[in-house]
DNA sequence: ATTCAAACTGAAATCGATTTCAATAAAGTT
DNA sequence: AACTTTATTGAAATCGATTTCAGTTTGAAT
């Protein structure tokens, strides 16, 4: 049923390897050859089949990106970087959702390592980086957004989750706020970590003692935000500012004010991160950090495909970039 | 540097084909030979290369899925219904972002038609019906989300745009409106041209003549619905309802409004299509259509597996199935 | 008219697995 | 003991393209 480069070959009279060379356009062929295997194909409706040409030439033309969660803007917007940079460079995207669950992210790690790919980029905050490294040191072309990656191979880039929040922490101390809650993603996600502890730091700074009691985990995304809310209202701790380690869980806090009747900002001042595309239309409008999401993923793709296509490897190959804070309503001074 | 199963083989001091038995497991192996064998695979860290086994056996067990955008989240909601019931089938989904461009979404389908995934389900509007049914005749696998085609052989769920449409129509006319912009997507998609069907339907029923200075292209996407909207309101037409065909192009209203001083619901009614994540964020929060997402997206991967599966296709083909409307606060009487 | 390079083409090897076929060994069956 | 049947394995063919190698034509240069 399906055509074959032979049959194209036979009905225009001439050998596969002469269809191979139109095909491809690297050799000599005789301009009325070329027309008769054109010809033959259009006829045919034939359709090369990659699989036997990926296998050949060993090489796909595609790179593959594993993200936690295509439904968050995040990483939607990390993806459509990836898109283009590679689009403008012949190379084809395919996306893989790992939904938030450890074994599909290792599951379609596998598929990427089965060489259906020419190239990976890891979204992924939960792979191990040592996974990474000895995938590296396999061979395999792997590029990281979100962290730094020790291994001279591996292309990285990644905002100071430290420094922004020690930034959100200068910006409520500033506003008056000294009891903040800080809302963390789950326990094995180095954004969890690192933003944690840059809130640390912001606290030390200004000589604010840390409170325990005030760090609850809202694993990253609404629900996790509203009931981990609801648990510290319950538990009448005082506190007048949330700094939730991304806006899913920011979503959630609002639900649980809501629902407390606690108003935002005047009874509580609420900062998320990421941006995302819901914040500012969300009333108030969330205090958020933005990361310029897009152009990491621009960037990533860029580095990894020239380092698939160079052997020397490019001189820059960690890329730390600024992420800025934007206030909108959802903050105010005490 | 990499690999290969004939590496594992001499290691294990067996042949090829035994390795692949133990592999795949459909065959007979000694036990003590497997255990050699398995050695062998974890000592040399083996992985097998997918692209020689998918052209050996002529299956990738992976579908491909074309969305025309992964950002909004009536596809990614669907998205997500197919990877999940794919999973659960042990097949893999690769995702590919057309990014609203019908080149894109051509190039992508073309990636797909090289026989780098067992079959695939289209989400684009744009991709002509003569397109699919071509596709299907070739032997392709192909299953379609959010309208009809007609071939025997293709899966395909949708919600009736008609219906609801009028629906919606008959909605706002309850609540006393006469004057209802509709505003529509890009000209190409089947569901812009169904729901202006479903409006001009609703509007003759209730005896309201249909004004064509009422209808206004936004492209599906907030921009061109701000757009659309500005000059609708430049025109100065009386008007005091809008009915958008998605979600995104009602954002777009809400700007325009927001700018004109135009106040929603108290001067002007608000309806779109999709219940967009966002659109119970907003306030006030958007009357809107939903549409089970999710289920259409499981189903129609379920049917696609079923019919590649076994040979004799299954009764039902033809999904049509129910949307609801969301009343929320953007819709008043007048 | 002869020579040499460039243009053009096909046969066969190759990519890395799976699978068929046939051969042998072990285990039951009468 | 002779004869099936079942278990176990390897050699070789195969999937559908690309690419190397070598051979033939053509065209230009001497």
């Amino acid at each position: 049923m399906d055509i074959k480069i032979v049959d194209v070959a036979s009905k225009a009279n001439v050998s596969p390897a002469t269809v191979s060379r139109v095909l491809n356009g690297h050799s000599y062929v005789k301009s009325s050859t070329r027309e008769k295997v054109m010809r033959a194909i259009e006829s045919l409706g034939y359709h090369p089949n990659a699989v036997a040409k990926n296998l050949r030439s060993q090489r796909s033309m595609t790179i593959g990106v594993i993200v936690p969660d295509i439904n968050a803007s995040y990483f939607a917007e990390i993806i459509k970087g990836i898109e283009n940079m590679a689009y403008s460079r012949k190379y084809r995207v395919i996306i893989c959702d790992a939904e938030n669950q450890q074994d599909k992210e290792m599951e379609y790690l596998g598929l990427l390592m089965s060489r259906t790919v020419d190239g990976m980029i890891l979204v992924t905050p939960s792979t191990a980086d040592e996974e990474i490294v000895r995938l590296t040191d396999k061979g395999y072309e792997v590029a990281v957004i979100g962290r730094a990656v020790e291994h001279p191979k591996v292309p990285c880039i990644f905002t100071d989750n430290v420094k922004f929040s020690k930034e959100v922490v200068d910006y409520l101390v500033s506003l008056g706020h000294r009891d903040i809650v800080f809302l963390s993603g789950y326990a094995n996600a180095v954004d969890s970590f690192e933003r944690l502890e840059g809130y640390l730091k912001g606290l030390k700074e200004h000589h604010i003692p840390f409170r325990p009691e005030l760090v609850e985990n809202g694993n990253f995304n609404e629900r996790g935000g509203y009931e981990a809310m609801k648990r510290l209202l319950d538990k009448g701790l005082g506190f007048t500012a949330v700094y939730a380690a991304n806006d899913e869980m920011a979503l959630g806090v609002y639900k649980a004010c809501d629902e407390a009747g606690l108003r935002i900002p005047e009874q509580l001042s609420v900062v998320g991160v990421d941006n995302n595309r819901i914040s500012k239309y969300i009333t108030p409008a969330l205090t958020t950090v933005n990361q310029p999401k897009y152009a990491m993923g621009a960037v990533i793709a860029e580095k990894l495909i020239d380092q698939m296509n160079a052997d020397e490897f490019s001189e820059k190959r960690v890329f730390k970039v600024d992420s800025e804070l934007i206030v909108r309503q959802s903050s105010g001074s005490l």
